[in-house]
DNA sequence: CCCAGAAAAGCAATCGATTGCAAAACAAAT
DNA sequence: ATTTGTTTTGCAATCGATTGCTTTTCTGGG
């Protein structure tokens, strides 16, 4: 059902039709109610493809993450849609798991479906690959980065002091007299990166500076978590706080502890990071560092829709602050 | 840079270009290298909108879930996106919540952007409502659900035997000596239902078949899980068993028994369903039915690519066998 | 009753591709 | 050189809307 057979079906042109369906003035009262009654009798809907191209815009955003399973981003693609799709978007989720490539083709494939605006969660986007494929292929479009940031007119990035809240979370289980404190990281990311700093600028800070160097790998898994906590006590029988870059390994960790016999968080306190679900399921309860991912999604959001609104006299970055919340490992 | 833009470049026409583009046959091959050439060099890429304007095809799949947050959905939009992603297709990937109107609006509003297929993860999507709406605004395309089906001649399911599923878990149980077992259901969906007529049948086969009543209710939530079970305990502090129709609240009833200084699972045995990575974290580690619904959605996606490729001879609906993970609740 | 000015409706071009059919270019055979 | 047949290429219509501009219709004042 076209708006031709509709305009045919009224005796009256597809302009007119046109008209009606967008509420366009200038058509008689009559004519209007007319066509409307038959609009609906035929459940007519426009075609978004055709009005997509002649209008030059698709009313679509794209949202690239590198990965919808971390329970760190399962809220994001949920609020966020949410939001979009309220304002009439319709969102294009796509997950592009963490090779430059892979980004940069779905930055591609997004660019050819005339995508509206872009929003990009992760800082592992904050990188050189996609700052070229954004620069070739969607150089006018606004773009928002979650956790992350570019250096190019059309993207705005939200951020987080993540460097000071690991501090600060050194900091808190210095004042519980647990100095002797290890950092596992999962992966290089701008973001873990600068969690690193934080660990050893507050480490460097206090009674056992030495502890700087006790900086552990482990991907995220639930496995690796108890395999990196098992190789600390033997490396340093004597630590006495671990600090995280997400939950799910420091949730393991905390039962690594408990299995070989050591109280938490007597003996040893656990920091988590992201403040996921996982938290409140480990016994005893984990401490972690909310890092705001799902406020600096619905920031990103929000000043999407900003721009795509015509306001073009946004920050190019906005920071925001994360939060300890303490709980039962501290 | 449109394709006209190129054929001018090239001093050939349009249709040549497009030709071209398509790697089509019938174009000399000194002048197909030559614009192949030009196209690289202006990194030209097609308009989607125009092309699906024309061919009468978006390529792209709508994906309805009520809820992508749920742990249970978590896998899915992923696994899901990237089986149909790499045949080409754009996920449109859409959270319609509980309401059946929300519903029916996200089925209008994937309607209107033409989508080529349309991929249904849950049971509540097996409702008069949803019926209505595929009839009216997607009689033709192919749509495929996990977990559900719809008589339709479009509509393709991906079932569980969900009823045998939890009297086996029931029988499991039994077998261990914990007779007296209570339900615990979320919400009446149709797969719950399934769920609970299993239990019901089960118990009414064993020794205390007056518990076929011990059915309670509680919406999903780690709050609930510890609620409910305090308020089993108190009802019937003889109770032997829980089964759960999903892990989130298994694990809360585990700490609930805990708290209460009731041994997991010597005194009572706690069963969830779904699987989840809750399961493992929980302390002990949760035994649970597995819903299959990983393995439901990504038949259901490539159920979806062969009718999208013309492939008419599918069976309307196909069932998977659900199976138990025994850990260290039962 | 005529005419100006406003209101309503329609024409036709446009968005950027695809594609059936016609035309042109080329090659080979007579 | 002409004819025939095969490749290549181009023309123009089409997909389903939107919109600037023109034309038609209506309204009311003189």
């Amino acid at each position: 059902m076209t708006i031709y057979d509709i305009a045919k079906k009224a005796g009256v042109s597809a302009s007119t039709v046109s008209r009606v369906v967008n509420n366009k003035p200038g058509i008689k009262p009559e004519t209007r109610r007319k066509i409307q009654e038959l609009l609906k009798e035929c459940s007519y809907t426009p075609n978004e493809t055709a009005r997509g191209l002649v209008k030059r815009s698709s009313r679509m955003i794209g949202i690239l993450i590198t990965d919808i399973r971390y329970a760190h981003y399962m809220d994001i693609a949920f609020f966020v849609e949410q939001e979009l799709s309220r304002a009439g978007y319709t969102c294009l989720i796509v997950n592009t798991g963490i090779p430059d490539e892979s980004k940069v083709e779905a930055i591609h494939r997004l660019a050819q479906r005339q995508i509206d605006g872009l929003l990009m969660v992760g800082s592992t986007f904050q990188c050189a690959a996609v700052q070229e494929a954004i620069e070739q292929d969607l150089p006018d479009i606004p773009v928002a980065m979650a956790n992350g940031y570019l250096p190019l007119p059309n993207v705005k990035g939200v951020l987080v002091d993540e460097c000071n809240g690991v501090a600060e979370c050194i900091r808190l289980m210095q004042s519980r007299n647990h100095q002797k404190i290890a950092f596992i990281i999962p992966s290089s990311t701008p973001s873990n990166l600068q969690k690193q700093q934080g660990f050893e600028q507050a480490i460097r800070q206090g009674t056992h500076p030495e502890c700087a160097e006790w900086v552990y790998q482990s991907p995220t898994s639930l496995e690796d978590g108890y395999r990196v906590t098992n190789q600390i006590l033997q490396e340093h029988p004597d630590v006495e706080g671990l600090m995280f870059c997400e939950d799910e390994a420091a949730v393991s960790a905390v039962r690594a502890l408990l299995d070989a016999g050591i109280p938490v968080p007597e003996q040893v306190s656990v920091i988590g990071t992201d403040n996921t679900r996982y938290c409140e399921i480990c016994n005893p309860k984990l401490t972690a560092l909310d890092n705001m991912m799902l406020e600096m999604s619905m920031e990103s959001a929000r000043i999407l829709l900003e721009s795509l609104n015509g306001n073009n006299s946004l920050p190019a970055r906005i920071m925001l602050f994360s939060r300890i919340i303490e709980r039962e490992t501290t």
